[in-house]
DNA sequence: CTGAAAGCGCTTACAG
DNA sequence: CTGAAAGCGCTTACAG
């Protein structure tokens, strides 16, 4: 910076102020400044920066999953569903024009301790919870740390953070209304894990708006493999169903498997709905019928909002409700 | 932290010790500074430390995909495939004892720009690059950076870079001989992209161990979906296929698919043998029989060597070799 | 083994 | 609009 500030022949101070933009520069000055910095190619320290500004330019995405008793690790479920990459580049998207960046945080519960002494050390200046279980208290525990934060729905137990949320029961409300317009009169659903609260939101919203049918469920997982295997179990039990839905796309398409291998036409015998309009529904055989999620602009506004906490600290938290759609293809 | 010091009444560069593990501490003054720590839940600002020791306590996991001109964005394609989840739990397991977190960058060339900043700006002392892509430029422009850096893969021109890699032909030619030593003798196989050295060296260490065949391919892209258009027209341009060694479990996932929708039996009409033995592997009917790559080792050890690089600047690059072995299951 | 002091590289009131 | 100077919160030779 001494040497920007030489080269150009002005003071460091003045080399601090072009850089952070601040438009009380001398427009000649500030050219010459920005020649400098292009010669020498000087780079700011972004701890010493840091250090004056107590800020950190970047925020943290932490993807919190449940532990799981099976084979896979929680990497093994994140790397594998498309919905984190959709949040990743929403909240990506909505981060880059202000020249925040972000940290990917991949967790479960035996690294929630490493998790919080990141954020307690000032790494980020905020962060982006995406947590969906119901004994999950990491939103808690960040809640508590008092570091800006915006979680990714509804929290199971009330505590005062801003979140970002979709209309779980209206999604499962449309997935019902298509199937009955469908004409289809024994319908099935196949949930999301119902510690989940967006798993059991759908499943409570799908029998809610059918009351007086009776409603055969399983509860899944939220994998494809866990799909496909509830469809089996599904149809096994009630072997007559000609109308499911199925809480996620990614759990639909391996129920399709099923319901297919099982001798089904979809939609003529069975017919099908998911939810998210992921990527796993266009891989889907037929083409997915769906309920939609506008993940990435839910993550986009998670970052907006976590943005504005980080502006104004006293700001009060607030909850952004978005709404699903039906996407109409071909399985449903 | 001065106030640790003055409840410890002790200097704040004793608190500075103690924190640092220093052993040169008395044990009795480490105690009470210990217990003024807890007292006060003091947390040290990573700023002020990386700004006098010039170290960041991190590293980047820069996981670079290929433009694609399809829909799915990279985040989706990186978001959707489990060797992501084995390369992330594999540094992340090996830099924790280390007490260095690791920061997650998935990227396409639209943003090297905005990644190259980020490197630039001192956030983390290495990088550990994921790249197979002939054309990334990613690993060129880290290494003229000059900071410490690991490539997943050998480069594909010669930098003068430590790389951790699998032994790619012995791998395919595991896959050949399984299929060879069941009797199979018109073989074909679903490559990688060729543009990506582990795809071209799996085709042609299959190939060449197989001089003498005529071995049809057809080039996939690692996807499942991709896997299984590719067996469709395989099977429909060479229907008398009995053994197909494909370069992705993914991959094989889709192409079983295929293979069982075309009425094949799988192993007894046509044996399959995939490449990775990620979880995917697991989701194939049948199991998967396949070839072995162990990326959650190579990951640690790549971070093992880029811990190294950065411990001491002088260190010339190495590059350390994996060697792959078969798994046998049920599909060939 | 411990402390006083310098210094890491920035930003930002403050004065002009 | 610009510069001199203080200060952000640590670590680390250096001296004792």
């Amino acid at each position: 910076m001494d040497q920007v500030a030489e080269a150009a022949g002005v003071s460091r101070a003045t080399v601090s102020r072009v850089i952070n933009g601040a438009t009380s520069v001398d427009a000649k000055i500030r050219e010459v400044v920005q020649r400098a910095i292009a010669e020498t190619g000087y780079v700011p320290n972004v701890a010493a920066r840091s250090l004056v500004t107590r800020r950190s330019n970047s925020v943290a995405l932490v993807i919190s999953e449940p532990d799981r008793p099976d084979n896979h690790s929680f990497l093994n479920r994140i790397f594998t569903d498309p919905y984190f990459g959709r949040v990743t580049a929403g909240a990506t998207g909505a981060l880059r024009p202000h020249d925040i960046h972000l940290v990917v945080i991949p967790t479960d519960s035996t690294d929630h301790h490493q998790v919080m002494r990141y954020l307690r050390q000032g790494h980020v200046d905020g962060v982006l919870l995406i947590s969906s279980h119901e004994q999950d208290t990491l939103p808690r525990q960040v809640h508590e740390l008092g570091i800006p934060a915006v979680v990714s729905a509804r929290p199971t137990s009330p505590i005062a953070v801003s979140y970002v949320d979709v209309d779980q029961r209206l999604g499962a409300r449309l997935a019902a209304d298509r199937l009955l317009s469908l004409g289809r009169t024994r319908l099935a659903t196949i949930s999301g894990p119902l510690d989940i609260p967006s798993g059991l939101d759908r499943l409570e919203g799908f029998r809610a708006h059918l009351r007086g049918h009776d409603v055969p469920s399983i509860e899944g997982d939220f994998t494809r493999a866990g799909g496909e295997a509830a469809a089996r179990r599904l149809l096994s039990q009630h072997p007559d169903i000609d109308g499911l839905f199925v809480a996620s796309d990614l759990m639909a398409e391996g129920a399709l498997r099923a319901v297919q291998d099982l001798g089904r036409r979809v939609p003529e015998d069975v017919a099908v709905v998911g939810f998210d309009d992921s990527s796993a529904a266009l891989d889907c055989r037929p083409l997915l019928t769906t309920v939609r999620q506008p993940v990435e602009e839910m993550a986009a506004e998670m970052a907006e909002v976590l943005l504005a906490h980080i502006a104004s600290p006293g700001r009060l938290p607030r909850s952004v409700t978005f709404h699903p759609t039906l996407v109409v293809r071909d399985s449903g």
